[in-house]
DNA sequence: ATTATCTATAGATCTATAGATAATGC
DNA sequence: ATTATCTATAGATCTATAGATAATGC
């Protein structure tokens, strides 16, 4: 069966989690036997049990892991060094929006799903990192962009606006789980993106000027594609 | 174990259905055992077998049951007969969202959500069903808005826009699947769908001044609220 | 000698069916 | 007499463990 090395206990604990953890989200934790996990780490059920003590801790390990910090988006780590502005403020939603064509793993959004079926208690530290590490750095764009005149005065909690644009793109990757969309848009994928950010930029207090001198999504991608992932 | 009488085939088929949606909703079709929707029910397993092949087929039967046109949304209902009008557009898009706050039964997000992470079947059944009911009415609407100037010209599809309000609702329903809201938003819920809702007219390309003159949640709170349900 | 790994299997479900029983309607 | 329903159970997993084996490092 194994066909695999001998490993030390640490690297193979650690390979079982890698390799595990597009099986759970797939399936979903009702949906994976210990034998399907098994099979995908490329070792014995025993073996499973001499690193893990259940399915369940097993389980855990897996969300705990793809919940942490340096998972997140390695894209967005890019801007942090950017000073706030309009500029920033439309570049940030735009890459939020922009996951939805080019995230091919799916895993992540999967557990999420599974997470929210369940306990949620994996979605919400997944959502409180996202918090953590975009909120301010969104209020501060916000508040350039208000300073600046692109956004009208509007009675909706600065705070809001942001999970209300992850709430969008969360949607729009949410219909892509089955592989095909559930929904036909009509669109390509590069035109949905655009249109959601617009949405956001509006929804959030753009006037249609700002967006259209600073949205520019050709633009956009070139920056972000010279950038090294 | 029964308890309960004697009831015709079709009826104990139809009571087994019913029984058993809320049963596969919170569990899913991997967590939920013939034992759970028998005891659901108040049958034995065997007399589930009577009337349904296997568990997959019931399963099967509760989404299409689920997802069928006179289950969506009465509330809906009552517009059908408003003319379109920027009045009605705000009013279809309040109603949307209220849901976040009045919706208590998860039942049909929760499978929603599940066959999204399986094939999404169901779901791109029910969303079908969704335009098919709103999207002719919300163009309709939609156009009237634009003729009364109450919403500027904006490069989003018009078909579009509504998809975008949809998820936005969906999304912030998702969020509440687990009981306690796994994003802690600081605010009440009756802000939160007032503020969602002025998120997407404004997105949708509602001038601020159409905004406030044609959306006041408590009037249409109060015009809902006096419909029959 | 230690430790990573496997084979084999126990014990607990889980789905589904066979065959018996009890309530209904004629 | 018909049909709704149950009890009992077969057969197939599924999780988890006991005990044996083989590779590594001293």
């Amino acid at each position: 069966m194994s066909s695999g090395k001998r490993l030390s206990s640490d690297e193979r604990r650690a390979a079982i989690v890698e390799a595990v953890i597009p099986v759970f989200a797939k399936n979903g934790f009702h949906g994976t036997t210990t034998k399907n996990l098994a099979e995908a780490a490329g070792v014995s059920e025993a073996l499973l049990y001499r690193h893990f003590p259940s399915k369940d801790s097993l389980y855990e390990e897996i969300q705990l892991k793809s919940c942490a910090l340096p998972e997140l988006d390695p894209l967005f780590d890019q801007f942090r060094s950017i000073p706030a502005s309009t500029e920033k403020l439309v570049l940030m939603i735009h890459l939020l929006m922009h996951r939805i064509v080019i995230e091919q793993d799916l895993a992540l959004p999967r557990l999420m799903a599974s997470s929210l079926l369940d306990d949620g208690k994996f979605a919400g530290l997944f959502l409180d990192n996202f918090k953590e590490q975009f909120l301010d750095l969104f209020l501060q764009s916000l508040d350039a962009a208000k300073r600046s005149g692109d956004i009208a005065p509007i009675p909706i909690d600065d705070g809001l606006r942001l999970w209300l644009c992850q709430h969008l793109a969360a949607s729009l990757l949410f219909v892509r789980l089955p592989g095909k969309s559930a929904v036909d848009y009509g669109l390509s994928r590069e035109r949905l993106v655009m249109q959601a950010v617009r949405f956001c930029l509006r929804g959030m207090g753009f006037s249609d000027a700002a967006i259209d001198r600073h949205y520019d999504p050709d633009m956009i991608g070139e920056i972000v594609d010279d950038e090294p992932l």
